[in-house]
DNA sequence: GTGGTCTAGACCACG
DNA sequence: GTGGTCTAGACCACA
């Protein structure tokens, strides 16, 4: 049983998906800093991915820092990011900037937009 | 000169870059309902481009219903969408909950993520 | 003031456009045979169309035989067709194919078209 | 072998005729869901058509949701529809206009196109 | 002049 | 191997 919840679907990078998918397991706490992670040959299996997508799947992580490769031991899920807050804010520009144009775009107003913001925040309290 | 702002970055499709760019002039009211939108010819000419890839830009932004083509006449921006409000934000959803989801990942509060939407939402105006 | 109603839509030729809404005027009898039918130059200013356009939608008309050209006088509406039953809905049978096709590919049911096509049918009666 | 019967016609973009043939093909379970689509190559092989053409039927198919594109493994016939009954009858308004306006332009009764369209069904049934 | 379709072939991402 | 993007250029329908 893997650690994170996932149905794959079609149109978009199988690997884009998983990664996408552990991410929001760490936001929403269901991995915890310092959990096992899956290994590439049982990521591979469970999902029925080609072994290179799975590699590749864990190196994005851990490039990322969410995982942490400790040679002979495993994988495990990395401790708590370290960039400044504003660092991060700026990571945020592009996402937000499609938000809004998108939202705008469909003729929405800003308090549509923050409320659905504000509601999916509640979620995954 | 085209009616709307432009910089081909590399690393990623062009049309979708131009699609995009599109989406935030009209958003932003640079381009309006009714204005003529550049020639395929044109478009390719003044970006560099093939002009496949620019019929394909083209092709697109119609399906979203943003340009309204005139055969042998030319193109237009097209007057403003038809779906509902409910349906409009229910396209939202998806992209608002990787927002989310990243913004938490990065150690970002709700308040974080309202500000910015509120701060790029008042950039547009 | 022309003889049947139309308002140009994009994204299809204007011609077809017109030549269709003549043919439905007909159908409807607010076209009858030995009514005059506008010239070309009418026409192009009314529909505010190219000359040659508007020239091309009374040639196709008349190859159809559902207007007669009277030199010297003008374009009036022919009398009734003249090709057999038979070979009239054999001229349907691609049109009728495709309907059936699209309505299977949607998921109708037989009765479903069948009940569309008889209101339609009351509607131009 | 291709899993759908054509034969190509000229005076009719080749593209358009074989995304119809599909969509037969598939109306008549001849290609059911699940079932495995040929491939771009395979298809501008067969047909003897440029790849871009092939991959353009392919993009058709599948943003009318007939076809699922799988990245690095293939596309495959998508399972049934989702639009609601209602939705889907409108779809068809157009459709069956054209085909009334035809028909009584030409002088046929409303039995003589409730036969026709009966045929057509059981035809494909 | 406009947009639409097609052929021919290169290059990349994905698995 | 798969599909996706792009360049290059020919030909046609429409106005």
């Amino acid at each position: 049983m893997l650690p994170f919840a996932i149905t794959l679907q079609s149109g978009q990078p199988v690997s884009e998906q998983v990664v996408y998918a552990v991410k929001r397991a760490v936001v929403a706490g269901r991995l915890r800093p310092g959990d096992a992670f899956p290994s590439v040959r049982v990521l591979s299996q469970e999902l029925r991915i080609n072994p290179n997508t799975a590699h590749k799947i864990v190196a994005a992580l851990t490039a990322e820092g969410l995982l942490e490769v400790r040679p002979g031991i495993g994988t495990l899920v990395a401790e708590a990011q370290t960039a400044s807050r504003e660092q991060r804010r700026q990571f945020l520009a592009d996402e937000v900037e499609a938000l809004v144009v998108e939202a705008r775009n469909y003729g929405l107003e800003l308090d549509d937009v923050q409320d659905a913001v504000a509601k999916q925040w509640k979620k995954l309290s």
